[in-house]
DNA sequence: AGGCGTAGTGGGGATTTGTGGGGAACTCTC
DNA sequence: GAGAGTTCCCCACAAATCCCCACTACGCCT
């Protein structure tokens, strides 16, 4: 139940798998079957959100009203880059083509846990990412947590 | 009972007939017997509603207010073009000429999950619709995902 | 220190999927 | 009723996908 955590650089193989950390496979709810829906993220990755999880955010989705043109706009966005994967035997999940051009990804990737969802970055993306942040943590985490 | 997701640039044969991707049959309730009504949609694109769903929204239809004009033009203008279509052995459906005539369907289409239903694009008019549209990715999924 | 188990990595083979086409059955027209 | 045109169903093939097995490196336990 405990939420997704820490950082690991793996492999990208030739056949565009990647592992799972163990850390974050043990996280996984059981109800999740191992399974992931995997979708474009912000900035240029690419976002990993489990089975349970997923399932709340298509309740979301599907409450809203199909006969208004930007709430159409948003489901077919949206979805139109979700996918489902399982964990193979190896406990690793393959990317589509399609996300791993988006993200930039070749062979390697940072796998970041982000409390409900995992995150696959393309490393030099990631640390551009980290430069382009004007603020430094300690500011950072006093904009946000500090009221 | 997941929803429709993913896209597909698949091939539309000279009979007409179009794939419909593997994970998007998976997702499809035993009880719509592999079978769709498919209709115009919104934005120039065809509709597929799986059988079960249809029912559903036909109940929505026939809910509307008949004294209202834009109530009658809108069902009138759904259930005219309405038809029903079975896949055949190899998962593809058979479009209708009228359909493809109205959608701008040539030898290539973009199959697009949207929860529910399933669309069928013509790949150059989703490539307008995409540009037309006035927010990104970010912006939408954080008007509906961020909490 | 040695062995055992687990985690990350790689690859081969079987199966499935997308695609095209042929032929039977059915319909419509003349 | 014959012929032309459709529609539907089945077969075939190449490519992509999935599943399983194998190897190595590292850490833990005895």
């Amino acid at each position: 139940m405990a939420g997704f955590k820490g950082r690991a650089d793996y492999a990208v193989d030739s056949k565009g798998r990647v592992a799972i950390p163990v850390k974050m496979r043990n996280a996984l709810n059981p109800e999740a079957k191992n399974t992931f829906t995997i979708t474009r993220g912000f900035e240029k990755c690419v976002f990993l959100y489990p089975l349970d999880r997923w399932e709340k955010m298509e309740e979301e989705i599907g409450s809203l009203n199909m006969y208004n043109r930007e709430s159409r706009d948003f489901v077919r966005t949206i979805l139109m880059w979700a996918d489902e994967v399982k964990l193979d035997g190896q406990g690793r999940i393959s990317l589509t083509k399609e996300l791993m051009e988006f993200a930039d990804l070749d062979d390697r990737a940072l796998i970041i846990g982000a409390l409900d969802h995992i995150e696959i970055w393309d490393p030099d993306t990631f640390d551009r990412y980290l430069n382009a942040q004007s603020d430094d943590y300690e500011t950072l985490a006093e904009r946000v947590l500090g009221v």
